[in-house]
This record gives structure tokens, sequence and C-alpha cells, in this order.
DNA sequence: AATTACGATATGTATGTACATAATTGTCAA
DNA sequence: TTGACAATTATGTACATACATATCGTAATT
């Protein structure tokens, strides 16, 4: 009954008391087992904790950390007085990188470069003001610019910033940085919503991607807050060779 | 000095000794609220977890949890001996959902249906091969299945399966249940690969999404493993007029 | 000077214990 | 029957303590 965790080569049970480092690694790698194995089907609600920690042979807040760290991945759902239970519909999430556009063309070994297009200061408009909950006047800059891979066309880039969560970027000419460095390193956020699609290039698209128009584009908006101001909203549009990957 | 940690109105120091509950997660707050208001800036190196318990009137551990999940979301750095350090490019990362295409259509309260356009079981090919690091000759199956809303094409999707992982699907007919839904409920997975892209339909991808050949088409592409064991690949394909968001 | 060995240090994790909290179940009364 | 409330229970989190481990700096060795 009793089945110990060592991690590689167990073989007898591990005496009470004695400390097995990195057991809550092995003990979410044997009830991944046991879920892959079929051993505990989805939905089925598994021995608890105080028992897994029995069964382990270790203390129940070991057992607590391995099935926290499983819930956070989606794999297994916890209810406080009903126990754990095998998802039905497990990993639900994945992680997305968000990428620094210098970092992720020169990591490809290309050339980078930036051109700004144009950078204006205006009161926000209207889609912009409704997007950002901000009160119509409100000062912003709106920042186009280009970034190159090898001198072709990396991606276009059309971003608005609410100038009173970052007053320092009012004089800022970005000359040496680009908006998406400066924002970065100097502008923390809290939170982000980005979205994701495919569209036709416009024909000013088209002539700045050097793409016909009508060709896919990959669409990648984001907007940042800090706390609840927001920051700003960029639309970043790529030929469609352009591949975003996650691996988890 | 001493700067007490409880939740929300905290007017007085926490007397030592004071179990505050939830601690961990007032001191995630209030190290976010220093980063966000630059008393810590990116790059910096941070009190050791001692010394935040000190300041803090709580025990290490407990300071070492909220460091550690600031740490799995990007937010700080921490290495042994070197100490935690505020990320230089904080919040890389964002969380996207994994929809059920199912829910994410009658999500949008629209009619949801399917329709399998082929089944076969065939040996790997050589890029699903190469894609999934399987043996020549590995028995798969090969799905094609057309997602409607309201009618409307909504996603059609092209997947193969390692029959192997997943014996039982060898006889599932896909009359009630779509592929996905019957993998996202019989097939756990512990790792995933995504991938995003842009592309412009083909002659056959236009005629069953309903739309124009060359047309832009959204690319959503995943792989899933249990622990090692690759379990499927599938290709995704929307019409332009999909949007993926996440908010976090 | 280059290499190795070692000690110091900050984070990483395990344990036993205690109490907190949410959710279910059972109980009793209206 | 039903609604309110208390008891129960599994998970959630805190704490003190101890040991594990990676890594940096420094001293000893080659």
């Amino acid at each position: 009954m009793s089945r110990p965790v060592v991690p590689a080569k167990d073989v007898d049970p591990v005496p009470a008391g004695i400390r097995v480092p990195n057991s809550f690694r092995a003990i979410k790698a044997e009830i991944l087992k046991r879920i892959s194995e079929r051993v505990w089907l989805p939905g089925e609600l598994i021995p608890g904790e105080e028992d897994l920690a029995r069964e382990f042979g270790c203390a129940r807040v070991t057992v607590n950390r391995a099935l926290r760290e499983l819930a956070e991945i989606g794999l297994v759902e916890r209810k406080r007085r009903a126990g754990t239970r095998i998802a039905e519909h497990p990993l639900r999430e994945a992680r997305l990188e968000i990428p620094v556009v210098r970092s992720e063309v020169e990591a490809r070994g290309a050339q980078y470069r930036f051109s700004i297009l144009s950078r204006e200061r205006l009161e926000a408009p209207e889609a912009m003001r409704a997007r950002l909950d901000l009160p119509a006047g409100t000062p912003m800059l709106h920042v186009r610019c280009l970034h190159f891979a090898d001198n072709r066309p990396w991606q276009f880039e059309d971003r608005w910033i609410h100038i009173a969560a970052v007053p320092d970027i009012a004089d800022e000419p970005f000359e040496r940085m680009s908006p998406n460095e400066w924002l970065v390193k100097f502008a923390p956020f809290s939170e982000m919503e980005i979205g994701l699609s495919a569209a036709a290039a416009s024909g000013e698209e088209a002539t700045l991607l050097a793409i016909q128009p009508g060709a896919p584009v990959f669409v990648f908006e984001r907007t940042t807050w800090l706390i609840d101001q927001p920051i700003t909203h960029v639309r970043m549009l790529h030929p469609q060779s352009y591949r975003m990957v996650s691996r988890f």
C-alpha cells in the first residue's frame, strides 16, 4: 500500500522521518503518471492530502504544494470541502511570450533597425477614448513606426500613448530607442489585454510592409494599464511569414 | 521602518506573532506596488527574504512564497546566492486561454454544429513524424473536421492523432462528439506547443470556410504531449473575422 | 597567474503544528 | 417541506525550524 516517492530508483519505502529533497516534484510526477496511466480518470476524486501524505511518507504540506502546482496548470481541480479531482478539461491556458521587437529580430540573427514614420501629439480620437476609457480631449501621443530585420520590413507598429501616464515620453524623440523599447524600459504595467487576428493588408500597410495589398497580415494588438490607468494601445502588423510560438 | 502587511486597512503594525491570513498575497501586492511606484527600479536588487520577513513581520517562508509567485510571472528574477532582483523587462508573458470550439461558439450565443469531412487511419507522414518525433510506420488517425457557428463555417480543423497514445480513439466515430471535445475529455496532456500565424487560404480551405481563395485566415496550431509521448497535432483555420483575446 | 577548494550566503524545500476558510452535510425549528 | 444554522471536513495558509543546494568570493594550491 505504502508507495514511496523517491525520485528515480525507489526500491524500498522511504523510512519515515527521512527528508527526501524535491519530493514535491516527485509527487507531482507520480500523480501525473497516474493520470497518464489512467489509474485516476478525468473527473475522478483522488485521495485527500492527508492520505496521500501517508502513502508517500511525507508531510501534508508537501502534497499540498504538489497538488497546488498541478492545479495551477489546470490538471486537477480543487475545492475546499470537496477534495481534489482530476480535471475533465485539463490545461486550458498557454503562456505566450510577449516579444520585444528588437530582441526578437536579433534572436534570429538578423540586423535590427527601426524608423519613425510619424510622431504627433493629438487629442484622443473617439475609438481610442472608448477603448481606454479616457475623457474627451485627453492628450495622447500617436507614433507610427516601422521595424526592420535585415532591412526587410518586419513589423508595422501603430501606437497611442496616454501621455499623462508616462509624462517623460512627451519629450522623447525616439531617435535611438523605439517606442516599444522605451515603454518596456520605463513604463511598467500590471495589466494587459492582447488580441490576435489575421487581416488583409490595406494599401498603405501593404506598401509599408512591402507586400501586396490584400495579402494576409498577422495582427497583434496590445493594451496595457498600470493599476487602472491606461498606458498605451498598440497595433502591430506582421507579414504572414511571422509566427508566434509558445511551448510549456 | 517596520511596514506591516495587513491586507487593506493596515493602520498600525502587526504585532509579531499574530498570523495574518493571506499575508503572502498582501506581500505580493506590496512588492508590486513598490515596483509600480518605482521604489525599486528594474534591475535593482531587493532586500533578502530574511530582511523582508522582518520588515513585514512574517515568516521567511511567507515572503518566499510571495516572491516565488512573482518570479513565476516574470516580475522578479531570483538566483540562489545572488538574491532577488526586479526584472529588467517585466511581464513578458500573457496567459492565453485555449478555447474548446463548442464552448467558444456557444459563448457567442451561436448555434454549434460540426461535420466530419474525413477520417482515415494512416501511417504517419514524414512531416508529422518529424514534428512529433515518432518512428516510421507509426499508425495515426487523420481527421478533418469543419465547425460551424449558426451554420456558417467557423473553423476548419485538420488533426493528426497518435493512436498508441489514446488507443480508445481508434473506434470512435465522432458522431456526437467532435475530435476536439473527445480529446479534451479523454486525453489529458501535460505539455503543449502552440503556434499562431496568418496565412492566405488555399483553394480547398477557401471553399470549406466559404471565403475567397487567398483571403486571410488565422492559423492556430497546437501539439500536445503527455509526459513525453506525443498525443495530437492540430491545425485550426479561422476566417479573418476571428479574434483571440486575453486579458490579465 | 591560473586553478582548485572551501566557506559564506541567499534561496529552495521539508517537517510538524496550528489555525483559517469554504463547502457539504446534518439538525432542528418554523 | 423548507429555511436557518451548526458541525464536519478537506483544502488553504502561517510559523518556527532545519537542512539542501547553488553560487559567489576568497584563500590555498599548483
